[in-house]
DNA sequence: AAATTAATGTGTGGTAAGTACATATTTATA
DNA sequence: TATAAATATGTACTTACCACACATTAATTT
């Protein structure tokens, strides 16, 4: 998150001395949920005047003595109480102009989690969630970072079985391809869908039924745990 | 490249007297070639004590008044005289401990180019073309990022038109099977991988051939132009 | 309890893509 | 003129992809 560096803590206030080597690094967080047959992402909102109004993306400074694959981690633990999730690094946004306050070079990261079932505290600190395809405007350049991390997600999700991670544990097929869809903002074929899940052989059929719904249920699955956390090829820091 | 931080210019006396946020970043640079029907990548010997006689990749520190995607385009200017490559972002490497001089964060980078037909200065400042399947060991975890951009770069020469960077201008099919080959670092069979080249519409047949060979000439093709330079998915900054 | 509603579960045929594989042809050289 | 070495090309087989339809189940309504 950027806005660090407009609060004038000490650490802060030397790198804003700094006459030549003024360079400061960031991550940013792209917090995928799923909700209402929507993708959803988890904004704040911006405290920098520049950007009054506007929401941005979950980030903050790099530490000097922590690993920058460890630093969103410890964003997202702040800022939402979340600890069991994985983190893909996606690319490095590092134009000039793209941070009022100075030189912030940032690395963007990318998360999918379960909305319901980790009970974020959203209320403090104005963080909310947003329909992904409602956001025009965002912060910074957080909006072209937003649309990076969405389009690598998307070619990621045939591949890797990281879309499970937007969902509780047991789901039903049909929950599983409402999701797809939410994330690939596309119809699917009910048939040709479930042809191409049953060959990866991701899922594990808990031979439990949907209850309480007002049409005939359908199986419950759930991912297969050689499968749970595992994400992208290059797992390299 | 992580060496000027042991140089003692003025700029870098600054660095090192950071005491609280001395992040620095860098660009590196993975170059390959093609020659004698291996893959090679460019290296240059290391001057940090603590990897005396290791090679390292092309790198600098990015200048705070540069965009980060333009930092790997000086460095190869400045070391190789080359300006006229496509550099694609591939990963950011930040552990803790991965450089020794201090911390330093770096942002890596691959491109191809035509090692024939670039002349460039490899005599002076130790610059030169090493076999990727031979190398071992690296300065800094310089291997680990080669790995990385050799994986990205096996990922992508299907999909999009680079390794065609490798070769000059024209070239016959053997030839490019033969760099399909090194990167892979597998046999093709001839007719198939014929067929899927023909697909994808990216050659001109220049209607020549081959000349002073001691067998049969094959044809001359060219890669379109409206293929040129162009690589991945994502050209964000 | 019978009818209705809304979703689940499953299979096939057609088309496109991928793979394995063999023979005739061209050029340079001996 | 014969030989060596590489080019050029096509077919049958298998696998993946896609469009598409019907019988079944459970809950709800009448």
């Amino acid at each position: 998150m950027e806005k660090a560096l407009q609060l004038k803590t000490a650490e802060l206030e030397k790198i804003s001395h700094l006459d030549y080597f003024n360079i400061a690094l960031s991550v940013d967080c792209v917090i995928f949920g799923y909700d209402n047959k929507e993708l959803k992402v988890l904004l704040i909102k911006s405290d920098l005047e520049e950007f009054s109004g506007l929401y941005s993306l979950l980030g903050d400074l790099v530490k000097p003595d922590e690993d920058l694959d460890s630093a969103p981690y410890r964003v997202l633990k702040n800022r939402t109480g979340l600890d069991d999730v994985y983190l893909e690094q996606v690319h490095t946004f590092g134009s000039i102009g793209r941070h009022p306050s100075g030189r912030v070079i940032t690395t963007a990261y990318y998360s999918l989690i379960d909305i319901t079932h980790h009970k974020l505290q959203l209320d403090h600190n104005e963080l909310h969630w947003h329909s992904v395809n409602d956001i025009k405007k965002l912060a910074f350049d957080h909006k072209l970072i937003l649309t990076t991390c969405l389009e690598q997600l998307r070619g990621q999700i045939m591949e890797n079985p990281v879309a499970f991670n937007l969902l509780q544990d047991k789901f039903s097929l049909r929950e599983l391809q409402e999701v797809y869809e939410a994330i690939l903002g596309v119809k699917l074929d009910r048939r040709n869908f479930r042809k191409k899940i049953a060959v990866k052989d991701w899922l594990q059929d808990l031979n439990e039924m949907e209850r309480n719904l007002s049409h005939r249920p359908g199986k419950l699955y759930a991912l297969k745990k050689q499968h749970k956390r595992k994400s992208s090829k290059t797992g390299a820091s």
